[in-house]
RNA sequence: GGCGGCGUAGCCAAGCGGCUAAGGCAACGGUUUGCAAAACCGUCAUCCCCGGUUCGAAUCCGGGCGCCGCCUCCA
């Protein structure tokens, strides 16, 4: 499998520290609201890398943070952090915002079939192991102290700007910051603060006060994955300044290099080729899609289908597009069970070695989802040509079963009944057709329709469906 | 101003120097069907614009135009 590392520019064939273990940080949500589908864009995506690098054989230990310190918002929000935003507006205390948001996520996540993560830890109850590190900072010469606010020394870290591609002679000649007096270099960042109207504080060696935003992702990664590991993604937007400070934090207080061997970062979305923004109405949660009657399912895959590394367009013709996909899929599985060739197809296996063939190649392929899919659908078209055994069937089901544990959008095969007075309508159906009443027959047909019920015949019989 | 990326059919989207520019949706024709549905076959793109490099460019280079991300801690 080769994979594109934004640390080193490069498409690199990729290794996990331990052959077969793979240890994996994703950043999470900040629970100060509900996810967008930007966001879930990157959760997406780091599902599906979980979910690949599980079909290539690999055991994958995987974190997602859930950030319920709050960050600060926009410099036009003056400065108030987006926990206490949240908690101000809705009249709550930041827990119960952090809980509420939290719990949200988690159904969200459920929604688009995201596989849990082995631990989701929250940033606030590994406050003591943040302190920690910062300690352990200062104790490395990386960090001071002024006013009982912590600071990282960036010119401390060579490093610095590595991951970004900036340099700090380019971040200081673009820099719209105001200098703090309190800071050694414009750039330097806090690693805890002091400030009496801050809602959520703690004690520290310092002094009462909270966390700098970028400290947690250092911490609890290094409490559940080690001082090293494999695999670390976010968002494009992460990259600079958090991603960028979290190295500086983590090898500065470890001295082990690399902290992270991969960085993997999604590129943002964009809804009718614009930025999603709540001013030109383009907007969205998962839960205002489902309002608008979207299909989760359509959602993730929609999602899915694009490569990570391409902006995607989110439009609602896409979604519709994406249901319709899937619908293909799901139809193509069902007629399976029809299968009642006497004998096994003999172009089946080079079918289906051609098709699994390029959808792992697409996959290894820094996870070309798109191509994956392209695979897929060739092997539909190729595979609805033949008449197949029960044998056949099962052959053909097994490897589309593979395939979606990475696409994650067909889901299990419900075994469905039909109330008795439905079937026996189907049955009466099959009886008029075979005295050629089609007019009795239609009339079911119609009838069952309006139930939601779709009847297709074929040469064995007659099967059904939901619409 | 600095750094990075994108622009491929009505929509979504692969391809990133060389077979007829993948795949899905939509649309339209056909085969099949009692009628349908599903399925299958077919039709549907000179790859944002202009110039250049090359035997050969959607792919590389230069210049436009449009869109997107980042450029910090602040209270």
């Amino acid at each position: 499998m080769r994979v594109y590392n934004t640390y080193t520019r490069l498409l690199e064939e990729f290794k996990p520290i331990t052959p077969g273990k793979v240890r994996m940080y994703n950043c999470g949500p900040t629970v100060y609201n509900y996810a967008t589908i930007g966001n879930f864009r990157a959760y997406i995506f780091a599902d599906v890398l979980r979910r690949s690098l599980e079909y290539f054989g690999n055991e994958v230990t995987q974190i997602v943070n859930i950030t319920d310190v709050g960050h600060m918002t926009s410099d036009a929000d003056e400065g108030e952090d987006k926990m206490s935003k949240a908690a101000r507006e809705q009249k709550k205390d930041p827990w119960q915002i952090a809980e509420f948001y939290m719990n949200a996520f988690f159904d969200d996540i459920k929604t688009l079939n995201i596989q849990p993560a082995q631990k989701y830890p929250r940033a606030t109850e590994h406050v003591a192991e943040m302190i920690a590190i910062v300690a352990k900072l200062i104790e490395n010469g990386h960090a001071y102290v002024t006013n009982g606010n912590v600071y990282y020394d960036v010119s401390s870290f060579p490093g610095y700007g590595r991951l970004s591609g900036n340099t700090l002679e380019q971040l200081n000649a673009g820099a719209r910051i105001e200098v703090n007096p309190e800071k050694r270099n414009p750039q330097d960042f806090a690693l805890w603060k002091q400030d009496p109207k801050h809602i959520m504080q703690w004690d520290s060696p310092w002094g009462r006060g909270f966390p700098g935003w970028h400290i947690e992702c250092s911490a609890m990664s290094s409490k559940y994955l080690g001082d090293q590991f494999d695999i670390h993604t976010g968002g494009e937007d992460n990259i600079f300044p958090h991603h960028e400070c979290e190295i500086a934090q983590s090898e500065g207080a470890t001295g082990k290099k690399p902290w992270v061997r991969y960085w993997m970062h999604t590129r943002f979305l964009l809804v009718n080729g614009q930025k999603m923004s709540k001013s030109l109405g383009n907007f969205f949660t998962l839960r205002d899609l489902v309002e608008k009657g979207c299909d989760p399912m359509a959602v993730r895959y929609v999602l899915m289908s694009t490569h990570y590394r391409q902006p995607l367009n989110f439009t609602l013709e896409s979604v519709e597009g994406a249901r319709e996909s899937i619908r293909r899929l799901t139809d193509f599985r069902r007629r399976l069970n029809d299968a009642s060739a006497p004998a096994d197809c003999a172009a089946l296996p080079e079918i289906l070695r051609k098709g699994k063939e390029g959808f792992d190649a697409a996959l290894a392929e820094d996870l070309n989802t798109s191509a994956a899919l392209a695979a897929l659908f060739d092997l539909v078209r190729e595979v609805n040509k033949l008449a197949l055994s029960r044998a056949d069937a099962a052959r053909v089901l097994a490897l589309l079963q593979a395939f979606d544990h990475v696409m994650g959008v067909l889901g299990e095969v419900k075994e469905e009944g039909l109330a008795a007075e439905v079937e026996a309508l189907i049955q009466e159906r099959l009886e008029s057709r075979k005295r050629r009443d089609f007019k009795r027959a239609d009339e079911i047909r119609q009838q069952l329709k309006a139930r939601g019920i779709v009847l297709e015949d074929f040469a064995g019989g007659t099967r059904w469906k939901r619409e």
